[in-house]
DNA sequence: CTATTTGCAAAACGTTTGCCAGCGA
DNA sequence: TCGCTGGCAAACGTTTTGCAAATAG
């Protein structure tokens, strides 16, 4: 199955229309390992399609993670401040933005520094939805 | 050794002056496990000192987390996507803001969810700086 | 007394939204 | 044809910054 006949299938379990513009996001951000941004992906994008905006790659990309085809970084709206600065873990449930501790499962090994770099913050990261916030009205998630 | 003492004692460490609102704020942040935003922070503090601003509480909480004193939990400055939607480390440079995968370590153990919730994305997050950004002129961080 | 720091105001920035024309189905 | 979507422009909220007055050391 190549790209394209992939791509057509997404559209249609999302009912998307199948646009040149969605069309060369899912180009490039598919298999795309370098965590692009926003202008970087319009950038690209702009090679084959110059007249596309900013605004249409945002909402195209916002579209893509919310349906689960990619996964959109920043999970924290606003800025947060902890006191605990060593390693630890956060829930963070997309519905309410609340941010829970919790510890290391017992076991846990970190990995050291990268090649010559040094380490301030670890944190193994959940992004969710929480106890309250599914059963909630308008809320797409599923029971089981 | 009471808050008072311990916060005089930061700010020698650091070269800050004694402020009524550096220590008011130091005293609502820490051993706060609430994960406050800037919002929450300015409310409790304004409770004591009603003049304080949300600009002084920025730039108060930016030294402390700068110093190590807390931590800030937004460290993507902006929209990032990844294509990769299953559980990876990301190590992100506060240098240059490059984000590189790693795999998790053999033997990690996966936290499940929490109570009633449902998982989107596990992600352990790893904030420093790269080998690259060490080195360079204007860094702050040690050779060691 | 001096240098730092605050409050104020405004800028800067990234992101989202409303609307109409244009395009896909 | 019909209605989704993209481009445009403008709004929006958050965070940062420049400056003069206030204040800690």
């Amino acid at each position: 199955m190549n790209i394209h006949s992939q791509f057509k299938e997404i559209c249609r379990e999302n009912r998307w229309r199948c646009t040149s513009q969605r069309l060369a996001i899912y180009d490039f951000v598919r298999d795309n390992l370098s965590h692009p941004g926003v202008d970087e992906v319009l950038g690209e994008v702009r090679k084959s399609l110059p007249a596309v905006t900013r605004e249409s790659v945002y909402r195209i990309l916002n579209e893509f993670a919310q349906a689960g085809v990619i996964q959109r970084l920043d999970h924290i709206a606003s800025a947060r401040y902890d006191s605990q600065t060593g390693p630890h873990g956060h829930f963070i449930c997309e519905g309410c933005g609340e941010i829970a501790d919790f510890a290391f499962p017992a076991g846990t090994v970190l990995p050291g520094a990268p090649e010559g770099g040094r380490i301030h913050h670890i944190e193994l990261r959940i992004s969710g939805v929480c106890g309250k916030c599914r059963g909630k009205p308008n809320n797409e998630e599923g029971e089981s």
